[in-house]
RNA sequence: UCCUCGGUAGCUCAAUUGGCAGAGCAAUCGGCUGUUAACCGAUGGGUUCCUGGUUCGAGUCCAGGCCGAGGAGCCA
């Protein structure tokens, strides 16, 4: 009779596979051997996994190849799997006592990224094997099932799908710096900012919609949480107000935490993230108006001895948070915090002004705990097209440009809101990571385009 | 754009007052039956970011530049 191959499997079910033969496709992590004893870490793209060969039990030669595989070569690993707690792994736990073994290729030379530490400039530059280490690979799982998670909860809570264009005629916003560039004999075009102004035409096709996808900005920002590329997900409604906005945010990144928890145990586990810190992110989040955490802010800048502190905290009525702001609010709460009510002429020209009160704006952003800082920005619109068209003449904008946007008042305007989430922020947020270079695949930063 | 700090072997770093350029890891070879960034021994490995200056002598001091990091502003 014939001898059956052994099932090819995936690291990440090994425990359903303890006392049967399998095969591991995958690339060699780390290798230590200790005279007649070889240690293999081998990663499948679904974990890792450690394979253990004895001199002995093999042919002498294949013991010799195993031994000697350098890091990161290819190879088919044929073996029986073992429940052993002293195995290393993800999940680890579980081992394969090596009875074969196929190089399909073996690395030649120094493969760069070591087991030791390395610098921040030398991981970027080296970015395309960097996403190997487990490290990386954990935070890159959590950015998919993030993802997956925003697309999922929107897909069953009636939003639809709407790709607004990456390239634009003109400054959405008129705020920050975009890129341009030569667009036939239109013109300049620019890379997008945001996709709200269409989404709020959309709308008044679809109800609830959001769109996905890259967008740019030529600031020249150079902290922890800024990215020149960046994705973010702007859902947008009709019929809702501030109220409204907040409930849908608090109810989206309630799923969103969740669901990562429930697929990504093992990642977060293994990026050393708390995750009881995590288990309490359930709606409600708690709500604190602009000018109440203008008053808290100033009671902890009296309270506090530190002079450096004091002067960062120094803010007036009227001023946007800047990031010392916001990391001191937030430490007061353990869960995401909204601040509503910015004043109007610290935000976009957009916004409905407060019933009542002109110089504050309906407007809401979200706080990440732990000072992670704001992951998602967002408002009630103006649905008047009078007051639309004084706003857009105050901040000097370029009224034909946006005469399709004022366009959409005439024709059955509702009250409707809207918001932004920062993919990125929410990853390094939920990974409890410091910097979101590690958020993205291939990180764009103001001083980096490659690789 | 501003403030602060840094640049030495493939990587991470050390080098006293200005006095022979060093270690660990990685690579190569050898040893070891439970390693967790294994350990032990051996071998090879340098434009000390660049340009100019001071000095008998510069990795070290001075001037200018380049590159990077952290923070600020702006924002998601």
């Amino acid at each position: 009779m014939e001898a059956k191959m052994p099932p090819v499997i995936q690291t990440r079910e090994i425990a359903d596979y303890v006392g049967q033969e399998v095969i591991i496709r995958g690339w060699v992590y780390n290798r230590t051997h200790k005279g007649k004893l070889a240690f293999l870490l081998v990663r499948d793209g679904y974990g890792f996994v450690q394979c253990v060969a004895f001199k002995g039990e093999i042919d002498p030669e294949l013991f010799e190849t195993i031994a000697h595989i350098p890091q990161e070569s290819s190879v088919l690993v044929t073996g029986t799997v073992r429940a052993d707690r002293r195995a290393p792994g993800l999940p680890g736990g579980f081992e394969i006592g090596i009875t074969g073994f196929e190089v399909v290729q073996a690395v030649v030379g120094e493969y760069p990224i070591s087991l030791k530490e390395h610098g921040v400039d030398f991981l970027a530059d080296h970015r395309h094997l960097w996403i190997r280490v487990p490290s990386q690979w954990a935070i890159l799982r959590v950015r998919s099932t993030i993802i997956s998670a925003i697309r999922e909860w929107l897909d069953n809570n009636g939003f639809t799908l709407m790709d607004t264009p990456i390239l634009t005629p003109a400054a959405c916003e008129g705020t920050t710096t975009l890129f341009g560039t030569e667009y036939f004999d239109e013109g300049t075009a620019y890379l997008a900012q945001s996709g709200q102004l269409y989404n709020e035409a959309n709308i008044f096709a679809f109800s609830k919609v959001y769109c996905f996808g890259p967008t740019f900005r030529a600031e020249k920002s150079k902290t922890r949480r800024h990215l020149i590329e960046f994705w973010m997900v702007e859902p947008e409604m009709a019929f809702c107000d501030l109220d409204g906005l907040m409930e849908i945010e608090e109810q989206f990144i309630s799923h969103i935490v969740q669901r990562v928890l429930r697929d990504c145990r093992n990642e977060l586990l293994s990026l050393g993230r708390d995750l009881s810190v995590l288990e309490q992110i359930v709606a409600p989040f708690p709500r604190i108006s602009y000018d109440d955490a203008l008053a808290k802010l100033t009671e902890i800048r009296a309270e506090t001895d530190d002079p450096e502190l004091k002067e960062r905290l120094n803010i007036q009525w009227g001023d946007d948070f800047g990031s010392p702001h916001e990391t001191e609010l937030t430490k007061l709460f353990d869960k995401p915090v909204f601040v509503y009510g910015y004043p109007t002429g610290a935000k976009a020209f957009y916004m409905e002004p407060w019933p009542g009160r002109p110089d504050v704006s309906k407007s809401v952003d979200l706080l990440a705990p732990e000072g992670y800082g704001e992951i998602t920005g967002g408002s009630e619109r103006i649905s008047d097209p009078d007051l639309l068209l004084e706003r857009i003449r105050e901040h000097e904008l370029p009224e034909d440009a946006f005469r399709w946007y004022i366009d959409l008042r005439h024709y059955g305007s509702v009250p409707h809101s809207g918001f932004g989430l920062g993919v990125e922020r929410t990853v390094a947020w939920i990974c409890g990571i410091d910097h979101i270079r590690e958020t993205i695949p291939y990180p764009r930063l103001i001083n980096r385009v490659y690789p």
